[in-house]
DNA sequence: TATAAATGATACCATATTAGTATCATTTTG
DNA sequence: CAAAATGATACTAATATGGTATCATTTATA
């Protein structure tokens, strides 16, 4: 089971290398090189964190991203809430009726329980709590 | 994300229901009607099961499947091994190097300590104690 | 003001995983 | 021997993930 997909990955690496120069406007271009993730990928990957406000945008010749919000205010989870969709252990109750015979469903609450202490851990971890 | 897979969760209300009679020897036809499990997906799962010795098998007119194991003693976990693989949070890790500059890869730690609890919770979750 | 270098928007393709089907062989009972 | 069951296994379909391609727009600067 795959907690993080790879654009999440992406974005979390990307972030990270940027907060070093958190002034400094990166490129596509440049960026491609240092993290050698594939270059239209990462620069689809790039946009989706602009319109998410995590990065400002310069366009024309010389532009590129610069950090907008501080690396100890993005959150693991914010970004796999953009990438992956809004976290959640248990879609299978809503794809099908609750098991016949499990009538009240303990399971579904076992789950829910367990989603509720990955929640809370993942609220923890900014990417600045990564790094040093 | 999906802890539970469809075969998985198929798994669990099929054994569930012949729980109810633990000596009766359950043909598919019969399964597939109480169910309403699509015949031959139910079929693979059964057969998946009796290899992993959770159900008898008998072949042949009026054959079929027979609990083999406690429904105490068999564990979510143990179904979703079977038919998910070995339960693991970050296979991100095998498949690329640590991400650079976070040298120690603290993320990967504290991924850890998540699957460890995951782990642990799972591990208590008998079909047993789904029921009633 | 033309050109090059950048992002914006968006549609597309490739691969892997999950979900489900089909078929033929073998066993068993009557 | 025929019917009714599972064993084994290969195939197909649907979805999700990972990655490309392309054209439009903006901007700096020669
Ligand atoms: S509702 Fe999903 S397993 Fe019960
Ligand atoms: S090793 Fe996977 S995020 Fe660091």
């Amino acid at each position: 089971m795959r907690l993080i997909t790879r654009d999440t990955d992406y974005a979390i690496r990307t972030l990270c290398l940027m907060a070093d120069r958190p002034k400094k406007v990166f490129s596509v271009s440049e960026l491609t090189k240092k993290l050698n993730i594939p270059r239209p990928f990462l620069r689809k990957i790039l946009q989706i964190l602009h319109k998410n406000k995590i990065l400002e945008a310069f366009k024309g010749k010389g532009g590129g991203f610069l950090l907008k919000k501080s690396i100890d205010k993005i959150y693991l989870l914010d970004l796999m809430n953009i990438f992956q969709g809004r976290f959640s252990l248990n879609r299978c109750l809503f794809k099908r009726k609750p098991c016949p015979r499990i009538d009240t469903c303990k399971l579904r609450k076992r789950i829910k329980k367990m989603e509720r202490y990955l929640l809370d851990e993942l609220k923890k971890i900014s990417l600045g709590s990564l790094l040093n």
